[in-house]
DNA sequence: GGCAACACTTCAATCGATTGAATCAGAGGC
DNA sequence: GCCTCTGATTCAATCGATTGAAGTGTTGCC
C-alpha cells in the first residue's frame, strides 16, 4: 500500500535539524521567568478559568513581550489533534474549485483549522500519497474530491480508522462517508430542457470523464431530458472524457464534421464551454447565432464572455460550507449518519442559447 | 502582534481528542510485538545502515502488514523539522499563481515536503494570522508572495527567527532574503516597445496595484517604452489598481470616453485583458481590429481567446522551481546570500495587437 | 477553633519518535 | 586465554505542551 520494500517507509528529513536561529522560547521557559509552573502558563495561554485572571494578563502579557510561538507539534503529539484538515481534489486551476476551497478555507479557519490542499490530477497514486502524508500529519479531517479510480474501500477504510472523512462534487458509490455534491442529474436536465425548449433537436455532449460521478450524473441528466423529450439519444453526439479548454478548442473539428450537425451543444463544465467558443468563432460559426452553447458550473467568466454564456449555477460556495459544517461535526465527535441531500443548482439562462437558426442546418443536412 | 489581550494567545482545540478509533499503532507497539527495542524499529523505517538488512525488512514488512502509520508530530518534535512549507500569495484563482504553485509542490513534494497554501487576497492581516500559524506549526520554511503594504521588517524579523523564507513575484524594497520574480520592467518595455512598433502612439496602462513591485514595475516599464519613443507619457490613459477580469470589463467605459482614445491598451495581466477584450467587442470595438490589447503572464486562456492575446510570458515553473530550489538550500543550513537575477520574460505577440486602423481614431479625436 | 468549600497553583506522567552513549556478541589477533 | 575491534542492538534522556490528581492558602460557616 505504500512504499516498495526497498525504500524507506517513513521519509527521513535529510539535513541538520534547526539549521539557525536559537533554541526557541518554551512555556517552561516563560515559567521560569515568572516564577510559575509551567502548567500554569499553558493553561493560562489557552484562557482556562483555572487560572487567576490577573496571573494569566500576567503570563500574556509576557508571552506576547518575549515573542513566543506556540509549539503545536507538541500540543499535537499529547492531544492528538493537529488543526490540519486536508483537501484533495483533481485541479485547483479550475475556478470551480478554487470558489469550493475559499469556502471551505473561510469556514474551518475560523475554527483555527488550517487547511492544507492538493493536486491529484485525477491521478490516484498522486491522490494516495498525499493522504498517506496526511495521515502521517495526523490531519483532523480529510475533504476529497475523488480521482477518477479511487477504490470505495480506500475512502471506507479510511473512515474505519476513525478519521473524519468527507466527500465532495463527486460521489463514489458504496462509500460510507458523507457526500456533499450538486444535483448534477438535475442540473444537465434543466439545462438540456432549456436547450430543447429553445427548439433544439440535435444537441451533443462534450467532456466529461464518465467513470467520475459528476460525469456520469451529467451525462444522464442529457439522456433523460432527450429521452423525455422523445429525441432519439443514440442519434446525438457523446464525447466524453474532455475536461479543459484546450480540450474543448480541440473538440470543434468533429462537432462541426458531425452529421446531422449539432444546433446546440452541452458542455461539461465551463472550461470546455470557452474553448468552444473561442474556435467556433474562429471556424466562422458564431455562437449564440449559428448555435447554441451551455456551460456548467457558472464560473467567473460565464456572465462577461460574449455571448454571455448559458450555464448552470452549482453553489459551490454551498458545497465549502456544508463539507466544513460536516468535518467539524465530525472532529466534535458527533458520526454524521444522515446524508446531506445534494444541492439543487440553478440554471441561468443569457445569450448563448438561442433557438436554432431559422434556415440552418441541422434539421436536415449532409443531404 | 498576535492576538488582544482579551483572546487566547493560542488557540485551544475545541472539543475532545481522539473523538474515534482505536489508539494508533506506535513504534512502541511494533517493537514490542517484534521483541526488538524502539531504537531498532525507528532506525529501520528510516533504513539506516546502523541495522542488519535481515532485520530491517522483518520490520518494514511488519509495518506493512499492521498498518502502521507514521507520527510526524512527534517525530517533529523531537527533530525540530516538520517537512512543511508554507506558501502565502494573493490568489491562487489567477492561473499564473496556479502554476507557480504546481511547480513548487513538484519540487518540494519530491523531497517529502508538504505545501500549505493560504490565499492572503492581498490584505496584510490575513497573511499575518497565516504566518503566525504557520509558525505554530514550525514549518520549515515560508514562501511569500507579499500583501501590498507588508512591512519590510516584518519579513527581515522572520528571517531573522531562523526561518528561511523566499519572496516570489513580488519584492520587498530592504527585505534581507531571496526574491525570485521576473523582470518586469522589462517586460512590460518589451510588449509596449511592440506596440509601438506597430505604430501605436496612444497606448493606455490598465491595472495593477502600484504599490506591489509588479504593479510598479510593469508601470515603470510602460513608462520607459514611452519615453524612449519620445511619447509624452502624461498625455496616456494610466488606471490603476485593477486586478480582475470584472475590473477589466468595467474599465472600459473609462476606455472609450477617454480622449484621445487610446489606439492600444496594455492590461496589467491577462485576467484584465479578458475582461478587456469581452466588454470591448460588447461595446462595438473589436480587439484585434479597432483597438490593440495586449496581456500579462501569457496564462492558459491567452492563446486561445479570439482575438489570440498578445502576452509576455512570466515563466511561472521557472519561478517555482527557484523559488523550491533556494528553500531546501536554505532549509539544508545554507544561507543564500547572492540574490537571484530575475528571470527575463518573452514576449509572445497575437493577433490581438495589430497596427492601428488606418482611418481610425486615436490619433486625432473629439475634434 | 475546627472543618469544609473554594480558588488557584503545581506535580508529574504522558504523548511517540529520535539519538548519543552504552552494551553485547562474536570474530580475529597475539 | 585475553584483549580489541566491529557490527548490531538497546538504554534512556529528550523534544514541548497537556492534564488528572494532588497540593496550597484563603474564606466562610457553625
Amino acid at each position: 500500500m505504500q512504499a516498495a520494500p526497498g525504500e524507506p517507509l517513513v521519509a527521513s528529513s535529510r539535513g541538520p535539524g534547526r539549521a539557525r536561529g536559537a533554541r526557541r522560547l518554551t512555556l517552561g521557559d516563560m515559567a521560569e521567568a515568572l516564577q510559575v509552573s509551567t502548567a500554569t502558563v499553558s493553561l493560562a495561554l489557552r484562557d482556562s478559568p483555572l487560572v487567576a485572571p490577573a496571573t494569566r494578563e500576567r503570563i500574556k502579557a509576557h508571552a506576547l513581550a518575549a515573542g513566543y510561538v506556540y509549539n503545536r507539534s507538541a500540543a499535537a503529539l499529547r492531544t492528538a489533534r493537529s488543526n490540519m484538515i486536508g483537501v484533495a481534489v483533481h485541479d485547483i486551476l479550475n475556478p470551480y474549485f478554487a470558489e469550493v476551497f475559499r469556502a471551505l478555507e473561510d469556514e474551518l479557519g475560523r475554527e483555527n483549522q488550517v487547511v492544507l490542499i492538493c493536486n491529484h490530477r485525477d491521478d490516484v497514486a498522486r491522490q494516495q500519497r498525499f493522504i498517506d502524508t496526511l495521515m502521517q500529519h495526523r490531519v483532523d479531517g480529510l475533504v476529497i474530491c475523488a480521482s477518477v479510480g479511487t477504490r470505495v474501500e480506500d475512502i471506507n477504510g479510511l473512515a474505519d480508522s476513525g478519521i473524519p472523512v468527507t466527500l465532495i462534487c463527486r460521489d463514489v458509490a458504496g462509500a460510507r462517508v458523507p457526500v456533499v455534491r450538486s444535483d448534477d442529474v438535475a442540473g444537465a436536465r434543466m439545462v438540456v430542457s432549456h436547450l430543447i425548449a429553445q427548439g433544439h433537436r440535435q444537441i451533443a455532449m462534450i467532456g466529461g470523464r464518465r467513470q467520475s460521478s459528476s460525469g456520469h450524473d451529467r451525462n444522464l441528466g442529457w439522456k433523460l431530458a432527450l429521452e423525455e423529450a422523445g429525441i432519439d439519444v443514440a442519434a446525438q453526439l457523446d464525447i466524453p472524457e474532455l475536461m479543459t479548454t484546450a480540450d474543448g478548442r480541440d473538440a470543434v473539428a468533429q462537432l462541426l464534421s458531425a452529421t446531422p450537425r449539432p444546433t446546440a451543444v452541452f458542455a461539461f463544465n465551463d472550461l470546455i464551454a470557452h474553448g468552444l467558443l473561442s474556435a467556433l468563432r474562429r471556424a466562422g460559426v458564431e455562437p449564440g447565432r449559428d448555435i447554441a452553447v451551455a456551460g456548467y458550473d457558472d464560473t467567473d467568466g460565464a456572465a462577461s464572455r460574449t455571448p454571455a454564456l448559458t450555464s448552470v449555477w452549482n453553489k459551490p460556495d454551498e458545497i465549502g460550507k456544508t463539507a466544513a459544517a460536516l468535518m467539524l461535526r465530525q472532529i466534535a465527535g458527533a458520526p454524521v449518519t444522515e446524508m446531506p441531500a445534494p444541492i439543487l443548482p440553478e440554471l441561468r439562462v443569457r445569450e448563448s442559447t438561442p433557438p436554432p437558426k431559422p434556415g440552418g442546418e441541422g434539421q436536415a443536412r449532409g443531404a
